[in-house]
DNA sequence: TCAATATAGTACGATATAGACCTATATTGA
DNA sequence: TCAATATAGGTCTATATCGTACTATATTGA
């Protein structure tokens, strides 16, 4: 007989909540005043993925409502980290750019980060890194899926 | 020459941030309107950890400062869900127990969450939900010991 | 073609979150 | 012992987050 209560899940759900929170706050600490968790991340995911994405893939790939990420690029584009564009193929829609400023500081905050992060790895396995980088992405495509 | 930036560290981060706001909204959707997870999460805690804990204690297990915490608590007692009493050796502090809407309460919550889960379970292997729950563990752990 | 519907982004309002500061009680050590 | 310090919890305030409703543009299909 199958365990009913699927308790491990709701250990991990648990551990990534608190590992959220941690995470979030070890960042805040290595950014200047004002500056949160989100801010970074968009800038890095412009970095990474690709500048000239419209606002609404952006709050798709973080899974956060499109009303958040119009807040958190609001915040970006008054310190002049980001710019928009006009979309140039859908009038309704808009892209998002990186400014000098934005590469700038996205550059250094991640140094300061990588720094103190540094000490933190050698705590980890990089082989079970690799398999619970691969178990948490299937685990978020399901979620993504299970959303009707 | 080992890796100079963590990658793999950074995106697991990224995972555990997008599988939080997934899992939130998971939740949410199962709860009565204005229920929020911090809200379950606290029931859930109580049942399982044990009641009586001081809100202090219950803020530090969830990593969400003070203030976060005594908002939560204050939404579960108005809505009966939670009784406070003072604490028999700490006139400064005070106790947390469920009451019995409280307790039915999250039964309730968990038998719909965890029904809606079910299907999602066997997309995950049993053994690499145990390697991921313990490097997550090690994680939480380091970072916070690393937090000074 | 064009009416019906879907989508991108925004404005506004409600509420969660969390920092700074305050009060009361506990603890510590000279 | 008791002054100095630490801690629990709350108040006040600022702001992040996000739901609802709206406008403008795109897409669809009869």
């Amino acid at each position: 007989m199958p365990d009913r209560r699927p308790d491990p899940v709701f250990d991990l759900f648990n551990e990534i909540g608190i590992i959220n929170q941690l995470s979030r706050a070890f960042f805040e600490a290595r950014l200047p005043k004002g500056m949160l968790l989100p801010h970074f991340s968009v800038l890095n995911h412009l970095a990474r993925v690709g500048e000239g994405r419209t606002p609404i893939e952006i709050a798709r790939a973080f899974q956060v409502p499109k009303n958040s990420m119009t807040h958190t690029l609001g915040g970006l584009e008054a310190r002049g980290l980001i710019e928009t564009r006009p979309h140039p193929k859908d009038g309704r829609s808009k892209t998002v750019w990186l400014t000098d400023d934005g590469r700038r500081f996205r550059a250094d905050a991640m140094d300061r980060v990588t720094r103190d992060m540094m000490p933190i790895l050698p705590a980890m396995d990089a082989g079970e890194l690799g398999t619970t980088l691969e178990l948490l992405r299937t685990l978020r495509a399901t979620l993504d899926r299970a959303r009707d």
